[in-house]
DNA sequence: GACAGGACCGGGGTCTCCCCCGATGGCGCG
DNA sequence: CGCGCCATCGGGGGAGACCCCGGTCCTGTC
Protein backbone atom coordinates (compact mmCIF):
# COMPACT_ATOMS: atom_id res chain seq x y z
CA UNK A 1 0.00 0.00 0.00
CA UNK A 2 0.94 3.37 -1.03
CA UNK A 3 0.14 5.83 2.08
CA UNK A 4 -0.58 9.81 0.47
CA UNK A 5 -0.57 12.41 2.85
CA UNK A 6 0.58 15.98 3.09
CA UNK A 7 0.94 15.82 7.00
CA UNK A 8 4.43 13.62 7.34
CA UNK A 9 3.23 13.37 11.47
CA UNK A 10 -0.58 11.85 10.13
CA UNK A 11 1.24 9.15 7.46
CA UNK A 12 3.30 8.06 10.41
CA UNK A 13 0.33 7.19 12.48
CA UNK A 14 -1.13 5.37 9.55
CA UNK A 15 2.25 3.05 9.73
CA UNK A 16 2.31 2.36 13.44
CA UNK A 17 -1.55 1.69 13.55
CA UNK A 18 -1.04 -0.55 10.78
CA UNK A 19 2.05 -2.24 12.37
CA UNK A 20 -0.20 -3.00 14.83
CA UNK A 21 -3.37 -3.95 13.95
CA UNK A 22 -2.59 -4.64 10.13
CA UNK A 23 0.17 -6.77 11.31
CA UNK A 24 1.13 -9.15 8.31
CA UNK A 25 -2.20 -8.18 6.70
CA UNK A 26 -1.39 -4.59 5.40
CA UNK A 27 1.67 -3.50 4.16
CA UNK A 28 3.11 0.15 3.60
CA UNK A 29 5.75 0.27 0.60
CA UNK A 30 6.08 3.95 0.20
CA UNK A 31 4.78 6.97 1.25
CA UNK A 32 3.75 10.43 -0.29
CA UNK A 33 3.48 14.13 0.48
CA UNK A 34 1.98 15.53 -2.90
CA UNK A 35 0.71 15.23 -6.14
CA UNK A 36 3.90 14.61 -7.92
CA UNK A 37 5.38 12.28 -5.26
CA UNK A 38 2.25 10.60 -5.61
CA UNK A 39 2.24 9.71 -8.94
CA UNK A 40 6.12 9.18 -8.67
CA UNK A 41 5.37 6.48 -6.36
CA UNK A 42 2.48 4.89 -8.28
CA UNK A 43 4.65 4.72 -11.16
CA UNK A 44 7.76 3.16 -9.14
CA UNK A 45 6.10 0.75 -6.22
CA UNK A 46 2.89 0.06 -8.27
CA UNK A 47 1.00 -0.58 -5.27
CA UNK A 48 -2.59 -2.09 -4.84
CA UNK A 49 -4.16 0.08 -2.73
CA UNK A 50 -3.20 3.89 -2.81
CA UNK A 51 -4.66 5.37 0.74
CA UNK A 52 -5.69 8.98 -0.81
CA UNK A 53 -5.81 12.46 1.02
CA UNK A 54 -8.46 14.43 -0.53
CA UNK A 55 -6.89 17.60 0.38
CA UNK A 56 -3.60 17.47 -1.00
CA UNK A 57 -1.31 20.15 -2.14
CA UNK A 58 -0.87 20.31 -5.91
CA UNK A 59 -4.86 19.68 -7.13
CA UNK A 60 -5.78 17.47 -4.88
CA UNK A 61 -6.48 13.50 -4.27
CA UNK A 62 -8.79 13.84 -7.80
CA UNK A 63 -5.30 15.21 -9.54
CA UNK A 64 -2.98 11.93 -8.32
CA UNK A 65 -5.87 9.60 -9.85
CA UNK A 66 -6.40 11.52 -12.71
CA UNK A 67 -2.71 11.64 -13.54
CA UNK A 68 -2.50 8.60 -12.95
CA UNK A 69 -5.39 7.35 -15.15
CA UNK A 70 -3.95 9.09 -18.08
CA UNK A 71 0.08 7.40 -17.58
CA UNK A 72 0.22 4.27 -19.23
CA UNK A 73 0.41 1.05 -16.61
CA UNK A 74 2.60 -1.10 -18.98
CA UNK A 75 -0.13 -3.76 -18.73
CA UNK A 76 -0.04 -4.14 -14.59
CA UNK A 77 -3.16 -3.33 -13.24
CA UNK A 78 -4.24 0.22 -11.64
CA UNK A 79 -3.87 0.92 -8.08
CA UNK A 80 -7.24 0.77 -6.53
CA UNK A 81 -7.59 4.24 -4.27
CA UNK A 82 -9.06 4.79 -1.05
CA UNK A 83 -9.69 8.40 -0.08
CA UNK A 84 -9.50 9.45 3.21
CA UNK A 85 -10.52 12.82 3.91
CA UNK A 86 -11.63 14.88 7.13
CA UNK A 87 -14.18 16.36 5.25
CA UNK A 88 -17.17 14.61 4.93
CA UNK A 89 -19.02 17.40 2.75
CA UNK A 90 -21.07 15.84 -0.30
CA UNK A 91 -19.04 17.66 -2.94
CA UNK A 92 -15.56 16.47 -1.60
CA UNK A 93 -17.15 13.06 -1.67
CA UNK A 94 -18.82 12.79 -4.69
CA UNK A 95 -15.90 14.43 -6.29
CA UNK A 96 -13.75 11.92 -5.32
CA UNK A 97 -15.62 8.78 -6.52
CA UNK A 98 -16.61 10.57 -10.01
CA UNK A 99 -12.29 10.86 -10.12
CA UNK A 100 -12.29 6.93 -9.48
CA UNK A 101 -11.96 5.88 -5.82
CA UNK A 102 -13.23 2.76 -4.85
CA UNK A 103 -13.86 3.90 -1.69
CA UNK A 104 -14.21 6.98 1.08
CA UNK A 105 -13.59 6.84 4.85
CA UNK A 106 -13.24 9.63 7.06
CA UNK A 107 -9.73 10.12 9.16
CA UNK A 108 -12.42 9.39 12.38
CA UNK A 109 -11.56 6.02 11.65
CA UNK A 110 -10.10 3.51 14.15
CA UNK A 111 -6.63 1.35 13.10
CA UNK A 112 -9.01 -2.24 13.15
CA UNK A 113 -11.15 -0.53 10.42
CA UNK A 114 -8.90 1.29 8.30
CA UNK A 115 -6.91 -2.36 7.84
CA UNK A 116 -10.64 -3.68 7.61
CA UNK A 117 -11.23 -0.93 4.66
CA UNK A 118 -7.87 -1.11 2.95
CA UNK A 119 -8.37 -4.98 3.23
CA UNK A 120 -11.86 -4.57 1.50
CA UNK A 121 -10.63 -2.21 -1.07
CA UNK A 122 -7.80 -4.54 -2.04
CA UNK A 123 -10.43 -7.29 -2.51
CA UNK A 124 -12.25 -5.12 -4.74
CA UNK A 125 -15.39 -3.95 -2.81
CA UNK A 126 -16.59 -0.59 -2.43
CA UNK A 127 -15.80 0.99 1.67
CA UNK A 128 -17.72 4.34 2.55
CA UNK A 129 -18.27 5.25 6.02
CA UNK A 130 -21.94 5.36 7.51
CA UNK A 131 -22.12 8.86 7.26
CA UNK A 132 -20.74 8.88 3.37
CA UNK A 133 -22.70 5.99 2.22
CA UNK A 134 -25.93 8.27 2.51
CA UNK A 135 -24.65 10.32 0.09
CA UNK A 136 -22.82 8.53 -2.66
CA UNK A 137 -26.34 6.62 -2.80
CA UNK A 138 -28.62 9.17 -2.78
CA UNK A 139 -26.81 11.04 -5.49
CA UNK A 140 -26.61 7.87 -7.42
CA UNK A 141 -30.23 6.41 -6.66
CA UNK A 142 -31.01 10.40 -7.84
CA UNK A 143 -33.91 12.50 -7.07
CA UNK A 144 -36.70 10.21 -8.38
CA UNK A 145 -39.85 11.75 -7.95
CA UNK A 146 -42.40 8.90 -8.98
CA UNK A 147 -45.56 9.66 -7.96
CA UNK A 148 -45.10 13.39 -8.96
CA UNK A 149 -44.03 12.37 -12.50
CA UNK A 150 -47.19 10.34 -13.31
CA UNK A 151 -49.52 12.72 -12.30
CA UNK A 152 -48.50 15.20 -14.67
CA UNK A 153 -47.42 12.79 -17.42
CA UNK A 154 -50.38 10.98 -17.97
CA UNK A 155 -52.52 14.14 -19.02
CA UNK A 156 -50.92 14.29 -22.04
CA UNK A 157 -51.79 12.13 -24.86
CA UNK A 158 -50.14 9.60 -27.31
CA UNK A 159 -49.18 11.70 -29.63
CA UNK A 160 -48.38 14.69 -27.38
CA UNK A 161 -45.98 12.41 -25.44
CA UNK A 162 -44.41 11.70 -29.04
CA UNK A 163 -43.83 15.18 -29.38
CA UNK A 164 -42.94 16.08 -26.19
CA UNK A 165 -40.13 13.23 -26.35
CA UNK A 166 -38.59 14.25 -29.47
CA UNK A 167 -38.86 18.39 -28.76
CA UNK A 168 -36.74 17.66 -25.51
CA UNK A 169 -34.11 15.93 -27.31
CA UNK A 170 -33.40 18.99 -29.48
CA UNK A 171 -36.00 18.39 -32.63
CA UNK A 172 -37.00 21.94 -34.60
CA UNK A 173 -40.40 21.93 -35.18
CA UNK A 174 -40.26 20.95 -39.01
CA UNK A 175 -38.07 18.09 -37.93
CA UNK A 176 -40.45 16.35 -35.40
CA UNK A 177 -43.41 17.29 -38.01
CA UNK A 178 -40.91 15.16 -41.10
CA UNK A 179 -40.31 12.06 -38.51
CA UNK A 180 -44.20 12.07 -37.59
CA UNK A 181 -45.34 12.02 -41.26
CA UNK A 182 -47.77 15.35 -40.03
CA UNK A 183 -47.20 18.78 -40.53
CA UNK A 184 -45.76 21.77 -38.49
CA UNK A 185 -48.77 23.34 -37.35
CA UNK A 186 -50.32 19.63 -35.64
CA UNK A 187 -46.77 19.92 -34.22
CA UNK A 188 -47.10 23.25 -33.49
CA UNK A 189 -51.00 22.39 -31.45
CA UNK A 190 -49.05 19.65 -29.66
CA UNK A 191 -46.52 21.45 -28.21
CA UNK A 192 -48.81 23.98 -26.95
CA UNK A 193 -51.05 21.45 -25.12
CA UNK A 194 -47.76 20.02 -23.64
CA UNK A 195 -46.45 23.40 -22.69
CA UNK A 196 -49.61 23.92 -20.59
CA UNK A 197 -50.36 20.72 -19.66
CA UNK A 198 -47.08 20.67 -17.52
CA UNK A 199 -47.22 24.66 -16.47
CA UNK A 200 -44.12 25.08 -18.76
CA UNK A 201 -43.23 27.77 -20.91
CA UNK A 202 -40.68 26.97 -23.26
CA UNK A 203 -39.11 24.10 -25.06
CA UNK A 204 -35.72 24.67 -23.43
CA UNK A 205 -37.36 24.32 -19.69
CA UNK A 206 -39.11 20.79 -21.28
CA UNK A 207 -36.23 19.86 -22.12
CA UNK A 208 -34.61 20.21 -18.67
CA UNK A 209 -37.75 18.84 -17.15
CA UNK A 210 -37.71 15.83 -19.28
CA UNK A 211 -34.07 15.55 -18.86
CA UNK A 212 -34.50 15.95 -14.64
CA UNK A 213 -36.34 12.89 -14.75
CA UNK A 214 -34.62 10.68 -17.52
CA UNK A 215 -37.62 10.80 -20.37
CA UNK A 216 -35.03 10.69 -23.05
CA UNK B 1 -33.23 -8.27 10.63
CA UNK B 2 -35.68 -9.43 8.19
CA UNK B 3 -34.86 -12.20 5.51
CA UNK B 4 -36.72 -11.93 2.28
CA UNK B 5 -36.12 -14.66 -0.06
CA UNK B 6 -38.85 -16.76 -2.27
CA UNK B 7 -36.90 -19.95 -1.52
CA UNK B 8 -37.93 -21.28 2.11
CA UNK B 9 -34.49 -23.82 2.21
CA UNK B 10 -32.39 -20.62 1.23
CA UNK B 11 -33.92 -18.91 4.44
CA UNK B 12 -33.17 -21.52 6.71
CA UNK B 13 -29.75 -21.88 5.60
CA UNK B 14 -29.16 -17.86 6.30
CA UNK B 15 -30.62 -18.46 10.08
CA UNK B 16 -28.50 -21.50 10.85
CA UNK B 17 -25.31 -19.42 9.34
CA UNK B 18 -26.07 -16.42 11.21
CA UNK B 19 -26.75 -18.38 14.59
CA UNK B 20 -22.92 -19.90 14.69
CA UNK B 21 -21.73 -17.34 12.58
CA UNK B 22 -23.50 -13.80 13.96
CA UNK B 23 -24.41 -15.28 17.20
CA UNK B 24 -24.88 -12.49 19.21
CA UNK B 25 -24.35 -10.01 16.22
CA UNK B 26 -27.03 -10.66 13.72
CA UNK B 27 -30.54 -11.51 15.49
CA UNK B 28 -33.78 -12.92 12.50
CA UNK B 29 -36.68 -11.27 13.88
CA UNK B 30 -38.63 -12.74 10.95
CA UNK B 31 -38.84 -13.84 7.49
CA UNK B 32 -40.72 -13.58 4.19
CA UNK B 33 -41.40 -14.94 0.94
CA UNK B 34 -42.82 -12.31 -1.35
CA UNK B 35 -43.45 -9.03 -1.89
CA UNK B 36 -46.71 -8.50 0.32
CA UNK B 37 -45.55 -10.54 3.37
CA UNK B 38 -41.86 -8.48 2.84
CA UNK B 39 -43.85 -5.27 3.26
CA UNK B 40 -46.26 -6.29 5.99
CA UNK B 41 -43.33 -7.55 8.25
CA UNK B 42 -41.45 -4.73 7.67
CA UNK B 43 -44.72 -2.81 8.91
CA UNK B 44 -45.08 -4.84 11.85
CA UNK B 45 -41.85 -5.84 12.71
CA UNK B 46 -39.38 -2.43 12.15
CA UNK B 47 -36.06 -4.47 11.42
CA UNK B 48 -33.12 -2.38 11.61
CA UNK B 49 -31.96 -4.39 8.38
CA UNK B 50 -33.62 -5.89 5.51
CA UNK B 51 -31.91 -8.88 3.75
CA UNK B 52 -33.50 -8.92 0.11
CA UNK B 53 -33.66 -11.11 -2.31
CA UNK B 54 -33.37 -8.94 -5.68
CA UNK B 55 -35.85 -11.89 -7.55
CA UNK B 56 -38.33 -11.99 -5.85
CA UNK B 57 -42.32 -13.09 -6.84
CA UNK B 58 -44.66 -9.71 -7.37
CA UNK B 59 -42.30 -7.28 -8.45
CA UNK B 60 -38.63 -8.17 -7.20
CA UNK B 61 -36.80 -6.32 -4.17
CA UNK B 62 -37.15 -3.07 -5.69
CA UNK B 63 -40.96 -3.39 -5.63
CA UNK B 64 -40.74 -4.00 -1.95
CA UNK B 65 -38.54 -1.04 -1.59
CA UNK B 66 -40.54 1.11 -3.13
CA UNK B 67 -43.82 0.23 -1.30
CA UNK B 68 -41.84 0.76 2.45
CA UNK B 69 -40.82 3.84 1.03
CA UNK B 70 -44.50 5.01 -0.11
CA UNK B 71 -45.64 4.08 3.37
CA UNK B 72 -45.37 6.38 6.27
CA UNK B 73 -43.10 5.42 8.78
CA UNK B 74 -45.04 6.70 11.56
CA UNK B 75 -41.98 8.56 12.63
CA UNK B 76 -39.79 5.19 13.45
CA UNK B 77 -36.12 5.25 11.45
CA UNK B 78 -36.78 3.17 7.54
CA UNK B 79 -34.93 0.04 7.35
CA UNK B 80 -31.78 -0.35 5.62
CA UNK B 81 -32.12 -2.92 2.46
CA UNK B 82 -28.88 -4.93 1.78
CA UNK B 83 -29.66 -7.08 -1.54
CA UNK B 84 -28.84 -10.52 -1.79
CA UNK B 85 -28.78 -12.34 -5.41
CA UNK B 86 -27.34 -14.72 -7.53
CA UNK B 87 -27.27 -12.42 -10.06
CA UNK B 88 -24.06 -10.29 -10.82
CA UNK B 89 -25.61 -8.11 -13.67
CA UNK B 90 -24.85 -4.85 -14.15
CA UNK B 91 -28.53 -3.78 -14.71
CA UNK B 92 -29.66 -5.97 -11.56
CA UNK B 93 -27.03 -4.47 -9.63
CA UNK B 94 -28.22 -1.01 -10.90
CA UNK B 95 -31.39 -1.14 -10.45
CA UNK B 96 -31.87 -1.91 -7.53
CA UNK B 97 -29.24 0.75 -5.74
CA UNK B 98 -31.04 2.98 -7.82
CA UNK B 99 -34.40 1.87 -5.90
CA UNK B 100 -32.83 2.84 -2.55
CA UNK B 101 -30.81 -0.49 -1.40
CA UNK B 102 -27.41 0.18 0.42
CA UNK B 103 -25.47 -2.72 -0.17
CA UNK B 104 -25.94 -5.86 -2.63
CA UNK B 105 -24.04 -9.13 -2.29
CA UNK B 106 -24.04 -12.11 -3.95
CA UNK B 107 -25.03 -15.21 -3.22
CA UNK B 108 -21.84 -17.05 -2.64
CA UNK B 109 -20.51 -14.74 0.09
CA UNK B 110 -20.19 -16.71 3.43
CA UNK B 111 -21.67 -16.82 6.93
CA UNK B 112 -19.35 -14.93 7.92
CA UNK B 113 -18.87 -12.36 5.13
CA UNK B 114 -22.77 -11.77 5.28
CA UNK B 115 -22.95 -11.42 9.26
CA UNK B 116 -20.12 -8.66 8.52
CA UNK B 117 -22.02 -7.29 5.20
CA UNK B 118 -25.01 -6.96 7.29
CA UNK B 119 -23.50 -5.69 10.56
CA UNK B 120 -22.11 -3.11 8.16
CA UNK B 121 -25.56 -2.04 6.86
CA UNK B 122 -26.99 -1.78 10.01
CA UNK B 123 -24.08 0.96 11.35
CA UNK B 124 -24.92 2.74 7.68
CA UNK B 125 -21.98 1.42 5.79
CA UNK B 126 -22.23 0.71 2.26
CA UNK B 127 -21.23 -3.09 1.07
CA UNK B 128 -20.73 -4.14 -2.23
CA UNK B 129 -19.00 -7.62 -3.20
CA UNK B 130 -15.64 -6.98 -5.50
CA UNK B 131 -16.96 -7.58 -8.89
CA UNK B 132 -20.15 -5.43 -8.21
CA UNK B 133 -18.54 -2.65 -6.51
CA UNK B 134 -17.00 -1.90 -10.45
CA UNK B 135 -20.53 -1.71 -11.85
CA UNK B 136 -21.49 0.71 -9.31
CA UNK B 137 -18.88 3.37 -9.31
CA UNK B 138 -18.40 3.01 -12.22
CA UNK B 139 -21.63 3.89 -13.53
CA UNK B 140 -21.51 6.58 -10.72
CA UNK B 141 -18.40 8.16 -12.25
CA UNK B 142 -20.00 8.36 -15.59
CA UNK B 143 -18.41 7.71 -18.58
CA UNK B 144 -16.59 11.10 -18.66
CA UNK B 145 -13.86 10.96 -21.64
CA UNK B 146 -11.55 13.73 -20.33
CA UNK B 147 -9.53 13.26 -23.13
CA UNK B 148 -11.89 14.20 -25.64
CA UNK B 149 -13.77 16.84 -23.58
CA UNK B 150 -10.55 18.88 -23.17
CA UNK B 151 -9.27 19.13 -26.61
CA UNK B 152 -12.67 20.83 -27.98
CA UNK B 153 -13.59 23.30 -24.63
CA UNK B 154 -9.72 24.51 -24.65
CA UNK B 155 -10.36 25.69 -27.63
CA UNK B 156 -12.83 27.94 -26.47
CA UNK B 157 -11.74 31.49 -24.69
CA UNK B 158 -13.11 32.34 -21.26
CA UNK B 159 -15.71 34.68 -22.52
CA UNK B 160 -17.04 31.90 -24.97
CA UNK B 161 -17.41 29.23 -22.17
CA UNK B 162 -19.34 31.63 -20.02
CA UNK B 163 -21.69 32.31 -23.05
CA UNK B 164 -21.59 28.69 -23.25
CA UNK B 165 -22.96 27.44 -20.28
CA UNK B 166 -25.30 29.75 -19.58
CA UNK B 167 -26.81 28.94 -23.20
CA UNK B 168 -26.91 25.67 -22.37
CA UNK B 169 -28.69 25.97 -19.20
CA UNK B 170 -32.01 27.45 -21.09
CA UNK B 171 -31.14 31.13 -21.44
CA UNK B 172 -32.08 33.65 -23.66
CA UNK B 173 -29.41 35.51 -25.41
CA UNK B 174 -31.24 38.75 -23.53
CA UNK B 175 -30.68 36.97 -20.26
CA UNK B 176 -27.36 35.92 -20.70
CA UNK B 177 -27.07 39.31 -21.93
CA UNK B 178 -28.15 40.91 -18.77
CA UNK B 179 -26.11 38.19 -16.92
CA UNK B 180 -22.91 39.39 -18.37
CA UNK B 181 -23.14 43.01 -18.52
CA UNK B 182 -22.60 42.69 -22.68
CA UNK B 183 -24.84 43.34 -25.35
CA UNK B 184 -26.98 40.71 -27.28
CA UNK B 185 -25.12 41.87 -29.75
CA UNK B 186 -21.93 40.26 -28.40
CA UNK B 187 -23.78 37.37 -26.63
CA UNK B 188 -24.74 36.50 -30.47
CA UNK B 189 -20.70 36.97 -31.89
CA UNK B 190 -19.56 34.77 -29.07
CA UNK B 191 -22.33 31.72 -29.96
CA UNK B 192 -21.50 32.00 -32.93
CA UNK B 193 -18.15 31.23 -32.26
CA UNK B 194 -18.91 28.40 -30.02
CA UNK B 195 -20.94 26.98 -32.14
CA UNK B 196 -18.30 27.13 -35.20
CA UNK B 197 -15.79 25.56 -33.02
CA UNK B 198 -17.84 23.20 -31.05
CA UNK B 199 -18.84 21.99 -34.60
CA UNK B 200 -22.55 22.25 -33.72
CA UNK B 201 -25.27 23.99 -35.27
CA UNK B 202 -27.52 25.64 -32.57
CA UNK B 203 -28.54 25.86 -28.67
CA UNK B 204 -30.52 22.84 -28.43
CA UNK B 205 -27.42 20.45 -30.26
CA UNK B 206 -25.17 22.50 -27.81
CA UNK B 207 -27.12 22.01 -23.97
CA UNK B 208 -27.21 18.34 -25.24
CA UNK B 209 -23.42 18.08 -25.58
CA UNK B 210 -23.23 19.66 -22.17
CA UNK B 211 -25.35 17.92 -20.80
CA UNK B 212 -23.67 14.53 -21.67
CA UNK B 213 -20.39 16.04 -20.69
CA UNK B 214 -21.60 17.02 -17.66
CA UNK B 215 -20.84 20.73 -17.99
CA UNK B 216 -23.74 22.49 -16.42
C1' DG C 1 4.95 49.41 -36.22
C1' DA C 2 2.45 45.72 -38.43
C1' DC C 3 -0.37 41.88 -37.57
C1' DA C 4 -3.36 38.54 -35.20
C1' DG C 5 -6.78 37.61 -32.10
C1' DG C 6 -10.07 38.46 -28.57
C1' DA C 7 -13.95 41.31 -26.53
C1' DC C 8 -17.04 44.39 -27.73
C1' DC C 9 -21.01 46.54 -30.62
C1' DG C 10 -24.15 47.36 -34.66
C1' DG C 11 -27.52 46.57 -39.24
C1' DG C 12 -30.28 43.54 -41.62
C1' DG C 13 -32.07 39.31 -43.04
C1' DT C 14 -34.22 34.48 -42.57
C1' DC C 15 -35.97 31.05 -39.97
C1' DT C 16 -37.92 29.13 -35.66
C1' DC C 17 -40.68 29.35 -31.62
C1' DC C 18 -44.86 30.28 -29.42
C1' DC C 19 -49.10 32.32 -29.18
C1' DC C 20 -53.72 33.91 -30.88
C1' DC C 21 -57.60 32.73 -33.81
C1' DG C 22 -60.03 29.48 -36.84
C1' DA C 23 -61.57 24.68 -39.05
C1' DT C 24 -62.57 19.43 -40.03
C1' DG C 25 -63.31 14.51 -38.98
C1' DG C 26 -63.40 10.66 -35.70
C1' DC C 27 -64.74 8.52 -31.42
C1' DG C 28 -67.08 7.56 -27.13
C1' DC C 29 -70.69 8.87 -23.69
C1' DG C 30 -75.09 10.03 -21.64
C1' DC D 1 -78.04 13.49 -31.32
C1' DG D 2 -75.31 16.94 -28.87
C1' DC D 3 -71.15 17.34 -26.31
C1' DG D 4 -66.40 16.81 -25.23
C1' DC D 5 -61.92 15.12 -26.37
C1' DC D 6 -58.50 14.04 -29.66
C1' DA D 7 -55.74 14.49 -33.95
C1' DT D 8 -55.22 16.92 -37.84
C1' DC D 9 -54.39 21.39 -40.48
C1' DG D 10 -54.34 26.40 -41.45
C1' DG D 11 -53.52 32.15 -41.12
C1' DG D 12 -51.31 35.75 -38.78
C1' DG D 13 -48.08 37.93 -35.80
C1' DG D 14 -44.61 39.09 -32.31
C1' DA D 15 -40.39 37.80 -30.22
C1' DG D 16 -36.39 35.34 -30.33
C1' DA D 17 -32.58 32.59 -32.54
C1' DC D 18 -29.12 32.37 -35.90
C1' DC D 19 -26.15 34.12 -39.56
C1' DC D 20 -24.14 37.37 -42.71
C1' DC D 21 -21.79 41.59 -43.07
C1' DG D 22 -19.53 45.60 -41.02
C1' DG D 23 -16.85 48.21 -37.30
C1' DT D 24 -13.78 49.91 -32.80
C1' DC D 25 -10.84 49.01 -29.01
C1' DC D 26 -7.05 46.53 -26.57
C1' DT D 27 -3.24 43.22 -25.99
C1' DG D 28 0.40 40.34 -27.06
C1' DT D 29 3.89 38.75 -30.69
C1' DC D 30 7.25 39.07 -34.09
Amino acid sequence: MLVVDDHAMFRAGVRAELATAGAGVVEVVAEAGDVDEAVRAVAEHRPDVVLLDVHLPGGGGVEVMRRVAARPTGGAEPPRFLALSVSDAAEDVIGTIRGGARGYVTKTITGAELVDAVRRVADGDAVFSPRLAGFVLDAFAGTIEVSAVDEDLDRLTEREREVMRLIARGYAYKEVARELFISIKTVETHMSSVLRKLQLSSRHELARWASERRLL
